[in-house]
RNA sequence: GGAGGUGUCGCAUAGUGGCCUAGUGCGCCCGCCUGCUAAGCGGGUUGAGGUUUAAACCUCUCGCGAGUUCAAAUCUCGCCACCUCCGCCA
């Protein structure tokens, strides 16, 4: 949700963001009626409701006649308090309605247009030339078997399409992978988290996550009224919801690791080989809550902390600035890195971070107490290790000519340097 | 899953229908006093929203939501959280 004030001092600004995004400006309009009906609604119950509480104290006082007058005059008061305050709620409610399907204000510097308008920021390492080695390479799934690490046949039987076990050094690699993030981040300054999954509807819709279709992307347990979250960001940041944090305790940096469960609703037919696209990963996810003048700078080293990353593993990758167009409901900029995954000929997303900004801390009622007393806190996010898709590219870019990868010296200490397949 | 209990301002507590504009203590902030510190004295101290140039005023907020009533922290119902016991389980 964005501040409503906007809409009073600079509607036209509002109209550009949402141009920017290549969406109606038409809510604009809808947004500043319903404020103006919100208001003179509240303004009309505060009056009469003042006017009860007045004539309700001189009813104690009062004797005889004029006391049943005033008992009179009162209940029919009643009436018109509880019409007004009906009235108010229910614009209130409109009010908020509108303001929460308003997408965040796509920021001026993110590049125009949709998903396939990215600009490109920065290309680090050389994606290995297997021609010149005289190879050609095997894709994740099948290094995976290979290794004995992937099982996407057993994780159909059992779960389904998208599901997979992974076994042998697959699961050690997963697990090496998590010890390594959780320890750098706590390096960084990030508490350690481990949150549940499974989240109340507030929490999900107070991220953003139900809102413009993308709620069919979510499972929902109906029995319980609860969603399985599709990234821990959803647990972070309901955290501190209805809090109020001092300004001293801030930024406050939060690393997860949760599993994240997506439905993958339209997206079937794509990517459906092997572990790129599943209903279930785990994921260590960084996390911030700071001031709004803070949250630029802050989106910044989340990003340097998300290359320092993938350097570890000496993945090639990219650096792309996501189109105004394919930010979401709730970003006003979003950075991925992708790494490079040989047998697609691509770069490919394995991390993303956001500036939400106070979208998502003005729905869960997250304020920071300053000088000036309190004000809406602003949110980042940003992956620090998604497992299946780091797993992907660590075998495929680590493979060599016999099926054997030979592993970055970040993960040495817990695997050795080399995995090498069954026989 | 069953039975019982609790939920008031940062913390602790008072409050069983109108004198609650929620009192008191602690903590915290400002001032006075004071060799220093402590004590003492005076004032302030939930948050949100509305009217307004401003000062100021008003409305809402006693876990959440409905209801009864002219009037609800207080009475009724539903929900949530926590505590105790039983059952089950890791």
């Amino acid at each position: 949700m964005i501040d409503p004030r906007i809409l009073r001092d600079d509607p036209d600004a509002v109209r550009a963001a949402q141009r920017r995004r290549g969406e109606s400006a038409d809510i604009v309009d809808e947004l500043i009626a319903a404020e103006q009906v919100r208001r003179t609604s509240i303004a009309s119950f505060e009056a009469v409701r003042g006017e009860q509480k007045n004539l309700g104290k001189l009813i104690p006082k009062a004797q005889g006649e004029e006391k049943s007058e005033l008992l009179a005059r009162t209940k029919e008061l009643s009436q018109q308090v509880k019409d007004a305050e009906a009235a108010q709620a229910q614009a209130a409610e409109t009010f908020d309605r509108l303001m929460k399907s308003l997408p965040n204000l796509a920021s001026e510097e993110a590049p125009e247009g949709g998903e396939d308008d990215f600009v490109v920021l920065e290309t680090v390492g050389t994606p290995r030339d297997f021609a010149a080695e005289g190879f050609e390479p095997r894709d994740h799934l099948e290094l995976g078997q290979l290794l004995g690490a992937i099982d996407t046949e057993r994780g159909a039987k059992v779960s389904g399409a998208r599901f997979y076990f992974l076994t042998g050094v697959g699961a050690q690699l997963e697990l090496a992978l998590t010890q390594l993030a959780m320890s750098k981040a706590a390096a960084w300054g990030f508490v350690p988290v481990i949150p549940p999954a499974l989240v109340k509807p507030s929490a999900m819709e107070g991220t953003g996550y139900l809102g413009q279709g993308s709620g069919d992307d979510v499972y929902y347990l109906e029995k319980d009224d609860l969603y399985l979250v599709g990234t821990s960001e959803v647990p972070l940041a309901a955290y501190h919801s209805d809090e109020i944090l001092e300004a001293e305790s801030l930024p406050r940096r939060y690393a997860a690791f949760s599993p994240c469960y997506r439905r993958e609703a339209g997206s079937y037919g794509k990517d459906t080989r092997g572990i790129f696209r599943v209903h279930w990963f785990d994921k260590v996810e960084m996390f911030v809550y700071t001031t709004l003048e803070e949250s630029y700078a802050e989106h910044e080293r989340i990003l340097a902390w998300e290359k320092e990353w993938l350097d570890g593993l000496e993945l090639p990758y990219r650096v792309i600035d996501v189109a105004s167009g394919d930010l979401g409901l709730s970003a006003i900029r979003k950075f991925d890195c992708e790494a490079w995954i040989p047998t697609q000929g691509k770069y490919r997303e394995v991390s993303s971070t956001s500036n939400t900004t106070q979208f998502q801390t003005r729905r869960l009622d997250i304020r920071v107490r300053g000088e000036e007393g309190t004000a809406p806190a602003a949110t980042l996010n940003g992956t620090l290790c998604a497992m299946t898709r780091t797993v992907i590219a660590l075998l495929e870019n680590g493979q060599q000519a016999d099926g054997s990868v030979r592993l970055p010296p970040a993960l040495h200490p817990y695997l050795g340097e080399v995995l090498r397949p069954l026989a």
